[in-house]
This record gives C-alpha cells, sequence and structure tokens, in this order.
DNA sequence: GATGAATGAGTCTTCATTCAT
DNA sequence: CATGAATGAAGACTCATTCAT
C-alpha cells in the first residue's frame, strides 16, 4: 500500500450535474461488485474503474479512494436503520402496547435491515476493528441508539411496567446483543434459523426488561 | 531467483531443540509487540524479524507469515477459555445452585478472560470478518460451547429450573449476546463499567432462561 | 500488500496507442541489451526497466516477465525462419535443378539466417532445455519442416532423383544436422569457417540423400 | 542467488577414507535425484543435504556448491565416452572393414551411451549455453574427437577409401550432426525411432565421408 | 472533464553460506 | 568432523496516485 501518509484531503468535487451523478452510481455500483467478489483489499481501484468502464483517473476524481467508498455506503446503509430504530424507541410508541410485542417488532425491523450485501457488510465490520473512522460511525449511531433505550426504559419504569434495572447498563446490554445476532443472522453464519432466533432475541430482551406479562387470557 | 514453483508447502522447522524454542518465542513476541503497535497489515515480517533481533530468514524458518502467527495466538488464547466455559456449563455444577448466581459467575469468567492483549483481540476479529480460517477456529470452539449450552438448558428444564425456551435459538442468542459484550468490553469500547455490565449482563441472560427466584426472603 | 491470491491471470496491456507501442519497444530492446550482457538470470526486471528508462511497473504493464520477452523474441525470430525453410522445400522449387545446388542454398539460407543476437540465442536455447514451453515452440517450428522435408524426398525419389532412404528418420536426422550446426556456427565456438562448413554440410546432405551427379562435363 | 561473488575457491578436502568416499557417493546420488526431480535451479543445496541425511554444513565439506557437482557429474559421465569414441576412430580398426559397418558401430555407441539420467542430461546441455566452464568441458571432449576424425578421413583418404573432402569441415559437420542426434534421442524428443535414426545417421555419414560401397554381391 | 500510461516505494520471500555448538 | 540455526542481500511483483494528452 504504497503511497499511503499523504495527508491533504483533497476533497472530491461534489456532483450537481445529472452525468456526474451517474457516473459516481457507477462506481459505487462497481466498488460494490468488486468488494463482494474480492474482499477490499484485494479490490484495486483499477479494477472498479475496470467495472464501471472509466479510466482510473476519473476515480479519483470522485472519490478521495476505496475506503471513502467504503465509509460512504456505511452512512446510506445504516443512517436510515439507526433512525427508524431510534423511532421505534420513542416511548411514546409503547404506551398501552404489550412490551413483548414491541421489543419484537423492533428485533424484526433490525433482524430484517439488508441494507448492505452481506460481503459489504463483512467488510465493514472488518474494518471496524481496523480503521478508528470506523468505529467513530459505528458509535455516531450507537449513542443515539443507546440514549434512546435508556430513556424509554426509564420512562416504562416510572409507568411500572419495567423491571428495576441499572438502565445504562441494560441500554449496553441490549444494544451490544441485538447488534451482533443482526451481524451473526446477516452474515449467515448463525447457524439458526431467522424467526426462531428474532423470537428468542426478542424474549431475551423482554424477559430482561419488563416485568412478567400476565398469563394470556 | 526466488519465487519459483513453490513446489513444496514449506514446513517450517519444528523446534526440539532449546535455542530453537526460545527463539520461537521471541519471534512470537516480538510479533504480538508489532501487531499491538501498529496493527495486523501494518506489520511487516521484516519489522517483526527485526524486533526480535533476527535476520528474516529466521522468521521464515518458524513460521510461514505473519497470519500463522495470529493463527497460533488465537489457539493459544482461546482454547483454555472454552474448555473452562464448557466445564462452568456442565448441569452438574447447576444443581442446587441458585441459577442467576452460577450465570453471573460464568459471564464474569467471560468478561475477565484477558488472554489476549487488547490490540491483538482486534486484530483477531478483523481477521475473523475477511479470513475464513480464523471465522473455522471461532466456530470450532463455539459449537461445543453452545451445544453445552443448549444441554444444560434441556436439562434445568426437566429439572423445572428452566423456563420454556427453544432451547437452541436461546444457545444462540446467548452465546452471541455474551461473546459480543465481552468483544465490547475489552476492547475498552463499551462505555460502561465492567461490573455493572457484567451484572445486566448476567441479569439479562438468568430472567431469559430461568423463572424468576422467590424473592429473597 | 503484495502478492495477495494472485486471481486473474494479469492479461498485460495491449498497446494500441502510439505512445504504448513505442514503449514495448523500448522494453524489448532494454531486455535484449541487459540478456546479452549479462545472460538471462543475471538480468533482473529492474535492469530492464532501468535500462528502458522506465518504472519497474510499467514493464509489468507490457510484459509478464522475462519469460515471456524471451518466448516474444523467440517467435519473431524464427517464424520467418521456418516459413522460408518450408519454402525452400517446396518440391515445386526442386524440378530441374541441381540437387547439390538446392541443398546448399537451403543450407546457406540457414546459417545465415542472424535473427538473434548471438547472446539471445544462446539463451534461448538454455531456456529449451528447462522450460517446457520453449520446447514447445521448438517443435511446433520443426513440425513443419520435417513434414516438408519427408514430402521432398519421398516426391524426388518418385521422380528418380533420390536414393531409397527411410524418408521420417532421413527428415530427423537432416533436419538435426543442419539445426545444431546453424546453432555452433552462430554461437561463434564452432571452430570452422562458415563457407566451409556451409559446403561440407550441403555435401554431407545432398550426398546422404541424392545419387551422385552425373561428372561435370 | 546472494552471495555470489565470493572469489576465495576454497578446494574442498579430498576425501581418501572410506567413510568420507561413502559420504561423498551419497551426496552426488541426492544430488542427482534432485536435479531429476526439479531441475538445476530449483534444487537447494538444503535439499540435497537433507536427500542425503546430512546437514547441510557437510555438503559444504565435500563440494563448493551445486555446480561443482554437476561438472563432476558431467566428467564423470562424458570422459568414458570420449576415450571410446577416440579409440574407435583410430584408423588401425578401419583397415580392411566396410566403413558403413564401421560407422554404424560408432553412431550406435554413441547413441546407446545412457550415461546420464535424461534430466541431469537436460541440465547439463543448459548450463552448457550459460556456463562457459561447461562449454570448455564440452571443448576439451570434442577437441580430441574432431582431431581423431580429420586424421581417420585423411588416412583413409590416402588408402581410397575416403571420397576428397573437406577434412576439417567435416571432421565438425560430422561431429556436431551425430552429438545432436544423440542429444536429440536420450532426450525422448525426436521423434524416430532409435534404430532406425541410427541406421539413418550411419547412413548419412558413411555416404558423405566414404565413396559409394560396391553393391553387394 | 476523462483518460490510462507511467511511476517506484514497499512487501514478501528465498537460499547460499557461515559458524557456534 | 558433523550439524543446522541464523543470516540478509537480492529479486519479483503490486498498486495507489499522478499528470500529460
Amino acid at each position: 500500500m504504497p503511497r499511503r501518509k499523504t495527508a491533504a484531503p483533497r476533497t472530491p468535487r461534489v456532483p450537481q450535474q445529472a452525468r456526474s451523478r451517474r457516473t459516481r452510481e457507477r462506481i459505487l455500483e462497481a466498488a460494490v461488485a468488486c468488494f463482494e467478489e474480492r474482499g477490499f483489499d484485494a479490490t484495486t481501484t483499477a479494477q472498479i474503474a475496470r467495472r464501471a468502464r472509466l479510466g482510473v483517473g476519473t476515480f479519483y476524481g470522485y472519490f478521495q479512494d476505496k475506503r471513502s467508498i467504503l465509509l460512504e455506503l456505511l452512512h446510506g446503509a445504516i443512517d436510515g436503520l439507526a433512525d427508524a430504530v431510534v423511532k421505534g424507541l420513542d416511548p411514546e410508541r409503547w404506551h398501552g402496547r404489550r412490551p413483548r410485542e414491541a421489543v419484537r417488532e423492533l428485533v424484526d425491523l433490525v433482524f430484517h435491515s439488508a441494507n448492505l450485501r452481506p460481503g459489504v457488510q463483512r467488510i465493514i465490520w472488518e474494518r471496524y476493528f481496523k480503521d478508528p473512522d470506523f468505529r467513530a460511525v459505528a458509535e455516531s449511531i450507537e449513542r443515539p441508539i443507546r440514549a434512546a433505550l435508556t430513556r424509554l426504559v426509564e420512562e416504562l419504569r416510572a409507568a411500572g411496567q419495567a423491571r428495576e434495572v441499572d438502565v445504562e447498563a441494560a441500554a449496553f446490554v441490549v444494544h451490544a446483543s441485538v447488534q451482533w445476532m443482526a451481524v451473526r443472522l446477516l452474515l449467515g453464519n448463525a447457524g439458526v434459523d431467522l424467526e426462531r432466533a428474532t423470537d428468542a432475541a426478542a424474549d431475551m430482551v423482554a424477559s430482561y426488561l419488563f416485568r412478567p406479562e400476565p398469563a394470556d387470557g
């Protein structure tokens, strides 16, 4: 990986023209295809450019490097989900609902969010461990979710629905658990059926946070 | 004329003599130090060799490449923990104990196992996502743990202690949750205190798997 | 991180533009010069590139390795000669000519073909013995020549000009003899004068294949 | 091939003891086996030593390097043949014999001399083209043979048996032809049956050098 | 803007040879 | 004498990035 140290963060042009936007799209698509095929490190900028039927130079007109493509994919894929989850944790929505059902709905949302091809998902997690920028993105998403979780539990506890728990620790525990289960399931590496896992996850979270619901009927 | 047909798989020298063993140690230590300092990809075999005060050639006499060092570290670090966990899940040990306490003890064991320096841990997880061999190792460790979990829950349910759950899904859910929380805590980016997290994790797992314990007194 | 899985066979760039063609030329010339100077094994790709006043990378953009340059030189040098020889063996051309003269003309053609610098010639023969690909090229050239020889002798025998010989063995014997004499002469270690060797070779072949010509006058 | 320039030609000990001689043999055998298996360049001194069940250091106690082994093999294999050929060209032996038969006998001797395994033969010829020392050995063998040839033809011509030829050129031509045919046949690469080739070669040489023999009966 | 030829620092890896044991 | 661990110079090859056209 020669010439890495180039510091100057030349911000590539922000495309306004329609053609430019289309070119940007093509690069993104080509990159995803290459990443899925050979992984991140084994993909070269030349391969991406060729696949997009562009010159290498053009690539550099749109992106700073491979990494910034990945970062963009990450944002695109996760921002939506994070918003949905934070909304789903809004206490308003929990009043008058059976907690277990609400939990299950949210878990289901997370487990089924296939915003990212598995290959790309894998790559992004790989980067998570080696690249602080990726961890930063992940944290910027995690923070509001855990905050929302904290608030939700506090409110429900005040309403007598939630059990007495260490709310902050609970937020961590629940978030981490659901996050990782989602990853394993998306990676196809869990060894359990998606539906059964969803139920189990919902059960675990619900039985942890909420008082046992009165028996059905 | 390097890099010819590479016919033989190059079995690295198996050290029998005392000096050899010591050299191997030195390489391992140097590798860990380098990995911690700069990460896996940024570490070159030359750096490892230099840090071990050895020639590059010596490195290649003992290890096939950087990767095989990591694999070795992984085995060394994880085999012991896995065994301990499987033993801890032996139903024998659970009879007559308060489940919540037994759970907490095990979670504590996992969360405090610092067999691996965080930097190395990070690298190994990074490889987990990109290198099938690492996934294979992880799975070979996960399988018996989940099997033990499954068996434990079945037995305790038969004994009327455990709740009615989908045991296999439960094994996945519990394993994944604890695993990931441990990773986050070891990596130091959990954002919660280790003790509080341990309690919370134990609570979650215990309240999921077991009937609520009769109130203390 | 060089030398990863090397998935694609790395098709070297096929030069269409004028500059590219010129670069290719330069590399070829530089390679020949280096090979002549130090031999094949002692020549490094870096040396070739430097001599061509190019970066190493450029070299690899045009050729897979040193070997493929040699293969190209071999083809370029030998295809023409082979064609000329096969044409020279066309029975049409032999009718009504004194065989000895026709033979001498062909031998002369072969002995004087200096398509390849001696140093390169030497290297190619060296490869012939160690590299099946080079043998394959040599054989693909030898086959048609021997076939043409066989046919020629058969026809001339039918016309009563040639002696009774085992035509296939004769083709081998004549081809091998002329080939090797040409090599020795080109390499400059024959120890005889080119003209005298040409005459002697022509004599040998002619006296073997043809009836003695009626004495002059 | 690092550290090549070491000039000092440390003459390794000449073994007198019986065990030493045996060790030397073992190294030679191991080298031949390795050379046959992987070729000269791809064989390392370590491989030879290991195959001979010796330490690398021991190898260097007996030979200067791989090359000197090859040179030794060359001598051992070729000296005997050269002597036999020179003897066979002694004019004494040709008086009162039908030349064609005498030629055929000699050609047969050369073509059947399998002193060297084909793999080693191949390697030696490869070196012939790249290594002046090998050419020197070859020439030291070639010289007396060509001298003997020259003398033989001169004597037979004086005796009225041989045709009028340029004796020196003839010696080159005949030697080169027979040499190369022998190589091709030994390498298994000739594409003709050994017997037919022997006959053809003898025919060619005999019809070149000698007057047509009076028809049989 | 687009192009793709050119660049060369940086990695991995090999192996002849030495020398302490 | 035998051993084989250690050495490190040397070579092949890659690929992010630039820039003349």
